[in-house]
DNA sequence: AATGAGGACAACCGCGCGAGA
DNA sequence: ATCTCGCGCGGTTGTCCTCAT
């Protein structure tokens, strides 16, 4: 598989992070497993791979999680499930497996939710996502949170525009109202509108919404 | 001071996907 | 069409640390 190479397993040590820092500086990132043979590292492609984005990247950030990247997670936990990497990419600094951890050892205690052997009940299963991805509709009430907006933005306009084209519409014109008539800013609207209800879904007009949100005007709302 | 339990975090594993040969 | 390789993801395990007894 990865040569004859005898790979060692477990903590790093200071010389083979140095190593690997050294080959990422000269190559670039990428071509993990010409890492061990190259450098002599006795390290698999892929255990340098995750040791790079985990730890030494420098665009990690180090430290305990404020309250508001913890809020930021439970929000998207809340949207996503477990689609850790999704979560992470909305937490600048955090990586997917800090995330992750940090959920199963603070977040989970903090809300209360029981984990059933080892995994947190939120529905994220494979199983589950496919469940939904075979859905004939998407989640409508899920759908009309997410465009309670109020146009702040173009990338929700296109989701909205999205909307249009489908049964959502009735859905999203009432709800919009309702959110226009509270005056609620666009972000609370996203955020706590119908939170007990909001469902998994991985829905594509979520993915885009999420891909072109705005993420700072979340902070500026908390 | 010794030690066992539980928590926190780093790292590994298995699987799936996409690109290229 | 099929195989291999590189990569990424989520779940799980291993290891170290802290704290209570």
């Amino acid at each position: 598989m990865e040569g004859k190479l005898q790979y060692k397993k477990g903590l790093w040590t200071e010389e083979e992070d140095r190593i690997l820092l050294d080959f990422v500086r000269v190559h670039g990132k990428g071509q993990w497993n010409r890492i061990p043979r190259m450098t002599g590292l006795k390290r698999c492609g892929k255990s340098c791979r995750l040791r790079w984005m985990n730890y030494l990247s420098p665009n990690v950030k180090r430290g305990d999680f404020s309250e508001e990247e913890d809020d930021l997670i439970i929000r998207l936990h809340k949207l996503l499930g477990n689609r850790w990497s999704l979560i992470a990419g909305r937490v600048p600094g955090r990586t997917d497996n800090q995330v992750k951890n940090h959920w199963n050892t603070h977040l989970c205690k903090k809300l209360g939710i029981k984990r059933q052997n080892g995994k947190a009940m939120v529905g994220s299963s494979k199983a589950q996502t496919a469940e939904l991805e075979n859905s004939p509709r998407l989640v409508v009430e899920t759908n009309a949170t997410l465009l309670h907006d109020g146009g702040c933005n173009s990338s929700s306009n296109d989701v909205k525009a999205m909307a249009t084209q489908d049964s959502t519409l009735n859905a999203y014109e009432a709800s919009n109202e309702q959110a226009q008539s509270t005056s609620q800013h666009c972000v609370e609207s996203l955020w706590f509108a119908n939170s007990d209800q909001l469902h998994l879904i991985n829905s594509p007009g979520l993915m885009e919404f999420l891909d072109g949100y705005p993420f700072d005007l979340i902070w500026q709302g908390l």
